[in-house]
DNA sequence: CTTGACTCTATTGCTGCAAGAGGGTCTATA
DNA sequence: TATAGACCCTCTTGCAGCAATAGAGTCAAG
């Protein structure tokens, strides 16, 4: 008894009968005789060679299609070529997963700082290590113009980062700043945004934020932003501090709790500074 | 002019017409305003913020519905599961890939190894590194019952393999063993099927083919393997070696381009020697 | 002869769109 | 105001590799 069923054949070779349907189908596997009036298929117990050469190829990823070529073709060197293309593609979808990877990892960091952060309108005075980022430059202020104005500057940034070749990945939590002179001169002036990157990032357009003490306000509502602004000019008066550096407006998360359809954001605004000497 | 056609949304964020209406469909994102005789789809410049989310979601791999699920739910805890659970499927493919590609090494590995290969019928002395194989052992005697009896025993390795949990692409040019002594006594007696693992693969099942130099003759062809045995019976006796161990047959390389649906493998007959003292 | 296990073909579903058919709609210019 | 060209609409189909039906015929054993 050489005939196998396709039920026997499925058995034997851990496959499912639809599978070997399909390669019949496709004309990857066919059975040794069909009988024609009932269409019944049946296989030889040698095929399961070749049914191992296929579950072999498929566990590559090579696709059926390519399978099919590759049986059809009969040749060595046409072989190698699929191999080596296909070892590439391996390649790339790795890299691709680390990508997703890092992705993820970010939203994680991202609420894990939402659950840890202070309440709405808490103001602290914390050490923050050094930062890279890309920043872009636009001629457009956009606290003259709200939030249209904000998207359409985003969305410069990220056709800026793609030109650089900056991954999309790090399109995410972006900052804006006003420059040292203006905040000082309570002027709400910012044509710059930037993203922060990570250390993997290389790139000969980042810039570094170095390492200080920041005067900070948490802020749950971007419309709030020049209201908590000005908390942070008492806070700094207040205790005689004396600003370094630009102000940022950092994203330290925003939600997809949105019922609203408008960004909602947590935001920790914040500026260097340094202490007067008694 | 707030409001934006589908095409000019589209363009503003680098996503196309189809996919704005996939969503619209879907709910994750609905237009502010459909005409409701025109069905044209207008959108609010806000709504980019929560088209970005999609995007990045969409970045890290996360499958639409649950995109919308996230949405839906409005649930920051829900979504930290996702999150931790999607990241456990990405380091699951990712693993799943690098499988993928040791099994495509290993092809290509095979295929050099069959064009830098002598000729069939050519009979060498070389010495081979020492080996680490998983083995199994059956009833049945193959070279009675010829290729039926070697396919069964091929299918019962697998299972064996997997019970004990080696990864599928180790079951990949397999060897047989006729044990040292029935060899000497010219018994084609083999209850032993094996494949070869690399240092990777860690099991309490994995026994080592020490290296040795070995009495070798290539072989293009399974049905030829007892008339090459007295090959190397000859050419023992000619140059006076001494069988030291177990022999071999390694299938060097299984071609997928079998005209018959027969498999046509690439094969080193092959049994340990060392040197008689003059 | 019946029963249960097996087989057949054919269709649908999964994902995230892309591409195209066949038709209406908008806007600017001649 | 007619018309062209660019845009928009709602279908449907296709992709990969099967799984899971449905509805009907077939096989082997009791």
């Amino acid at each position: 008894m050489s005939k196998l069923s396709i039920g026997q054949m499925a058995k034997l070779n851990q496959i499912s009968v639809q599978a070997l349907r399909l390669y019949d189908e496709m004309g990857i596997l066919k059975p040794i005789e069909v009988n024609p009036e009932t269409g019944y298929r049946y296989y030889d117990v040698k095929q399961c060679g070749k049914l191992d050469m296929i579950r072999y190829m498929k566990s590559t990823g090579i696709s059926l299609k390519e399978i099919k070529d590759i049986f059809e073709h009969r040749d060595i060197t046409k072989l190698n070529l699929v191999l080596h293309e296909h070892l590439k593609s391996i390649d790339h979808d790795i890299q691709e997963l680390e990508l997703q990877k890092k992705a993820v990892k970010k939203m994680i960091d991202s609420y894990n700082r939402y659950l840890k952060s202070p309440q709405d309108g808490t103001i602290t005075l914390e050490y923050i290590e050094d930062r890279k980022i890309y920043s872009s430059m636009t001629d457009i202020n956009f606290y003259d113009y709200g939030i249209e104005a904000y998207e359409n500057i985003l969305k410069d940034l990220r056709q800026d980062m793609e030109k650089q070749g900056i991954p999309e990945v790090y399109y995410y939590n972006a900052g804006t700043t006003i420059f040292q002179d203006d905040f000082l001169n309570k002027k709400y002036l910012s044509n710059e945004i930037f993203v922060f990157v990570d250390q993997d990032c290389v790139s000969s357009f980042l810039q570094i934020l170095p390492a200080n003490m920041y005067a900070c306000v948490y802020c749950d509502d971007f419309d709030k932003e020049k209201q908590y602004i000005v908390k942070l000019y008492d806070y700094i008066e207040q205790n005689q501090l004396i600003v370094i550096g630009d102000y940022i407006c950092e994203v330290l998360t925003e939600l997809p709790i949105t019922k609203t359809n408008k960004r909602e954001m947590f935001l920790r605004l914040q500026v260097p500074v340094t202490f007067v000497k008694k």
